[in-house]
RNA sequence: ACCCCGGUAGCUCAGUCGGAUAGAGCAGCGGACUUCUAAUCCGCAGGUCGCGCGUUCGAAUCGCGCCCGGGGUACCA
């Protein structure tokens, strides 16, 4: 099933070329899009202005034009000209309603499925080991396991590859720690909490004793040779990591088709080295082997370091490398922090010059930061995500046991996590990927206005309806009625309804899952607006079914929307 | 010094790759619950889109210059 926006921005391509059979139209944009104002109908073509230049035509001249070459549409009311040449469109109710009643029978909502074939692979969340989670991490697996469910919905094949660093620098100074300074009691409390610690004291230690950084050194050097007793500490300090990483993933319903940490790649970074060399890409420099991307203005990227050791980028290299052997992907896709542009950037350069002809995408996102200091992870005053969400859920609770207090204390406790962790994910989702996030509670967790909690509201009382409709009307089927749409707030609600592919295509193709919070949280408002004015229950026969089919739609399209999110939407709440 | 972002209502933010009279939410003020869930709805008020010049039918959006803030800039990831 095709969606209204493409219907028309088809039947508007054939008016153009029927119009202007001598011009090649190919590459400028006849398409249609959903008006800026409801005054001016329902979808708009801008088309006509872009062309003036040229056809040497008057914009006005060329939108009569292509009206007048339009094929006769029963879906369409009125074709209006408007200001310098904008052809507003308005939709027929009885043809929308009939669309809508299709639309009730399929599925997808009129999604197509447009990476069918397609493989796309998405690098997503992908903390350190021996490291807590903390809201810094918040936004690289809330979005991109956004994205992960928008692309798998439109039919892409998607590999959600947590990339976990776990072959750092940092495991020298770890194992030096954890001989010198573990706590068996913290350990068995808060195994990554105590491994931090460790990590933070061997660390101070070095910055002062030479000595000791030589150790640790020469402890990192024996664990890349397969010293079999640091190679079983490394181990176990992944172990303990991804146990406690899996814990707050299950709470945020993520899961991925790969756990593969950098040291899945270990023994293919001198192989990547060599090939570079070959081609003639990385030479030698003060010690180093360097590859030179002068020509993109870009600085030097060293892919081996002068005593031997290999960093990032080469284990990047070598992760492209082995995905596209394994999984042939058209597309490949990292959400990172902002700081990492540079080297993104000079990855993707490289791996092009090395024949890599995967799109490669860098989606990035702005930092979080707390209000009073500028992002200080060192001073202590980081937000431990676990933390969050614990709050997220207490002050979800209190609110649920105030508005049900009838409620069973199991589904009170339920509905606040759904409702608690769904807030903290909108708030991120909701907002534009690229801004700077400044942390406050009061925003994280808010529960009006565009939040989660609105949306899952929305949907809870559509639930309620929905049975509330059952125990009065048992005999009735409301899919046995046509839809109508006579009353103001159900063509504008009917309106928004149909326009949910187009969102859903746009957050995925801009990497923006803010563009379906957008739209969401305007569908939730036509229909709150819609619930608050117009009864449905009392209503006349038929008139109640088609508004209770109303409610069915926006409810299918409101939940699938925020699943797409990875909000849950519970029944009651 | 250079590179990349951002600057929109008191606050937090949208703005569909150049479209029509710049939109939401909080906060503020005023209304609406014997009714389908008031975690809601209806209304009011709130703007030099950082500043300047330019490009054209048309600029918050594109170009140049400046101001302010953030991030990055060869052996960390």
């Amino acid at each position: 099933m095709k969606s209204i926006e493409i219907q028309l921005s088809e039947w508007m391509n054939r008016a153009f070329r029927a119009a202007f059979p001598e011009v090649d139209l190919s590459g400028f944009p006849l398409g249609v899009t959903a008006t800026t104002e409801e005054a001016f109908g329902d979808y708009q073509c801008n088309a006509a202005m872009g062309l003036a230049r040229v056809l040497k035509k008057k914009p006005r001249d060329i939108a009569e034009a292509a009206i007048q070459a339009a094929a006769p549409n029963p879906a369409i009311k009125k074709v209006d000209l408007a200001g310098p040449g904008f052809i507003n469109i308005t939709l027929d109710e009885q043809a929308l309603a009939r669309y809508l009643e299709a639309l009730q029978a399929d599925q997808r909502l009129a999604v197509p499925r447009t990476g069918e074939g397609r493989t796309v692979v998405m690098d997503y969340s992908s903390p350190n080991v021996a490291k807590p989670m903390h809201i810094g991490h918040i936004r690289s697996t809330v979005i991109g396991n956004a994205l992960d469910r928008l692309y798998r919905f439109l039919g892409y094949r998607v590999i959600a590859d947590n990339h976990l660093g776990d072959w750092g620098t940092q495991f020298g100074l770890l194992i030096l720690g954890y001989r010198h300074f573990l706590d068996p009691e913290a350990m068995k409390r808060n195994a990554v909490e105590e491994l931090e610690r460790l990590y933070v004291e061997s660390y101070e230690r070095a910055q002062a004793d030479e000595a000791w950084r030589d150790q640790a050194r020469a402890e990192l050097v024996k664990l890349q040779k397969g010293d079999p007793e640091n190679e079983a500490l490394w181990k176990q300090f992944g172990e303990l990591s991804l146990a406690e990483f899996e814990k707050i993933y299950a709470r945020l319903g993520v899961s991925f088709d790969l756990v593969r940490g950098e040291s899945f790649y270990r023994d293919r970074l001198a192989g990547i080295v060599e090939e570079l060399n070959q081609k003639g890409l990385a030479v030698e420099s003060e010690g180093a082997q360097v590859v030179f991307l002068d020509d993109l203005k870009l600085p030097p990227c060293i892919v081996q370091k002068k005593d031997g050791g290999y960093n990032y980028a080469t284990t990047d290299l070598a992760t492209i490398r082995s995905r596209i052997m394994e999984f042939a992907p058209d597309k490949i896709v990292y959400v990172t922090d902002e700081r990492q542009q540079l080297h993104f950037r000079q990855l993707f350069a490289i791996a092009e010059r090395m024949g890599c002809s995967t799109e490669l995408v860098h989606v990035w996102f702005g930092l979080m930061r707390l209000p009073g200091a500028t992002f200080s992870t060192r001073q202590g005053n980081v937000i431990r995500l676990e933390k969050l969400l614990d709050e997220a859920e207490t002050r979800a609770l209190s609110i649920v046991r105030e508005s049900s207090p009838s409620m069973s204390p199991e589904q009170q406790r339920e509905i606040a996590r759904a409702v608690g962790i769904g807030a903290v994910k909108y708030a991120d989702l909701s907002q534009h990927p690229q801004s700077v996030v400044t942390f406050t509670w009061e925003k994280a967790l808010a529960l009006d206005g565009n939040s989660a909690p609105y949306l899952q509201y929305a949907c809870a009382r559509i639930a309620s309806v929905r049975d509330k409709y059952g125990e009065r009307f048992p005999d009735r089927n409301p899919i046995d009625s046509p839809i109508r749409l006579e009353h103001p707030m159900e063509r504008k609600l009917a309106v928004r309804i149909v326009r949910f592919p187009e969102a859903v295509e746009r957050a995925a193709h801009q990497f923006k899952p803010n563009v379906l919070a957008d739209y969401l949280y305007d569908l939730a408002q036509a229909y709150s607006s819609f619930y608050q004015n117009v009864p449905f229950l009392k209503a006349e026969d038929e008139v109640r079914e088609s508004r209770v089919r109303l409610c069915m739609l926006t409810e299918a399209t409101l939940r699938k929307g925020l699943n797409l999110l990875g909000i849950e939407t519970p029944d009651r709440i």
